[in-house]
DNA sequence: CAGTGGTCTAGACCACTGC
DNA sequence: CAGTGGTCTAGACCACTGA
């Protein structure tokens, strides 16, 4: 790794900032005073805070200064059996985010009918092209958007039921589904890592450096898949958890 | 969003390779080609590549040229029972990457003795300071670095076990913690999205705009945590999967 | 060796913020 | 209004790759 200036400049900094000397809020000092304290160019500055900012560590906020990013992650429990709670989606979500002390939200609630791209027909073992029924929403927590959901469902399945309704199911989709014979047995959850697309940069307000945490749930009766949900969350504040087997030992608070 | 030119520069690349004009592992037009083309300067081009590359789309390679970036994800079952099966973690992990047909290895083996950073010993239930077992490896799937693998056992636990010793244990640490007592029933995971720090992106060689995905995997006996393990994957090759309740519908292959 | 991307400078003008 | 970051130009030299 070549010493050069504006690796130098960044390195600099990122001491700061992991060191303590620079605490998440903070103002780092300006372009022209970097300038000076570095001898360098205004570009060169701005290679230096660019690397920072494309590593997630600080922001730049036009007018008005470049901050230490803040964190304030919010912790899903992904592995709670959806299929036996009597509770929406939304519920759900609520109840958790009330709990750890936040304000949830949602927004943007849209159906629609769309045919199956290949990725949602092959988890839904489904032909590509065939009719699938959407419903998505934006989720927020503390007035911030947070997650971006999308589910997909069967047209079979969703014909003639509330699914088909253009706004929210107030005792839950997984309740609509089990009433009229599809009952959940269990669920596969995919997850992965990735930069957003420019559309969800935009609708998650995410700024340079950070990632995006992506989950496909696939929900399965005993005899095939009822619905898949994509979740994409935003990656400075989101952590899923998963519990597999007895974990009580967890649950004991010292 | 304003129309500046590097933007639109960005965006007409970004539309060839999401529009498949430009396909994974192409090369885009060279430096002073895209000058003419844009009739911009360097550095103009230069901000709009260095946007591409930051959300992960192109990658360039020193003295060759710039390439749109391909992914070879390799896909993880996380939910799989660890504490059945009378294998180590390195056959697991050697069965699943040769079932995909791809070629794992690992390196850098090392154990060593710390006290307990907050993060580690909030979750294994123990005090800051406290002497811990740490043994790490890098995992490679087809010669590239896949992850960065931490494990970290309480001192009293590992205490006169194979744990301490300095090489790999081929029945695996689970089985050997099981046959001092500590019998493994269950684990939670935290599984979060972030960039990686300098030495992560140096030890992964990951370029610009490739995010980690991080997991920490907590493994309970019936009354305590006995081990916590920390894993770094590379974001673009990575995807965790976890199944939940009854999933048989999935494993029918029509 | 020619062609590629990597680093760096000096200077210009613009857009936004908050006093 | 002064101070901040955002965009853009023109030109220079360096480091690496592959024929």
């Amino acid at each position: 790794m070549p010493e050069t200036l504006y690796r130098q400049v960044a390195a600099a900094l990122r001491a700061q900032i992991t060191g303590g000397i620079l605490r998440p809020g903070a103002q780092l000092p300006s372009e022209p005073e970097l300038e000076k304290t570095f001898r360098v160019s205004r570009n060169t500055v701005r290679l230096a805070l660019a690397s920072l900012a494309n590593e997630g560590l600080v922001e730049a906020r036009q007018g008005r200064g470049t901050f230490v990013r803040e964190r304030t992650p919010f912790l899903v429990l992904a592995s709670a059996e959806e299929g036996a709670a009597d509770k929406s989606d939304r519920d759900a979500f609520n109840a958790a985010v009330l709990t750890a002390g936040r304000n949830p939200d949602q927004s943007g609630f849209r159906m629609e009918v769309r045919t199956a791209s290949s990725e949602v027909a092959a988890r839904l073992q489904l032909d590509e092209g065939t009719l699938v029924v959407v419903r998505s929403l934006l989720r927020l927590i503390d007035g911030r958007p947070w997650s971006i959901q999308e589910s997909f469902y069967p047209m079979d399945i969703a014909e003639g039921t509330a699914l088909m309704s253009p706004v929210d199911i107030p005792y839950g989709t997984i309740s609509e589904m089990a009433r009229r014979g599809h009952v959940q047995a269990g669920y596969r959850d995919e997850v992965l890592s990735r930069m957003p697309t420019q559309t969800e940069a935009v609708q998650l307000s995410l700024g340079p450096g950070v990632p995006v945490l992506e989950m496909f749930r696939i929900a399965y009766s005993v005899e095939r898949p009822i619905r898949l949900t994509m979740n994409v969350y935003a990656g400075d504040s989101t952590q899923l958890a998963y519990e597999i087997g007895d974990v009580s030992a967890f649950h004991v608070d010292p």
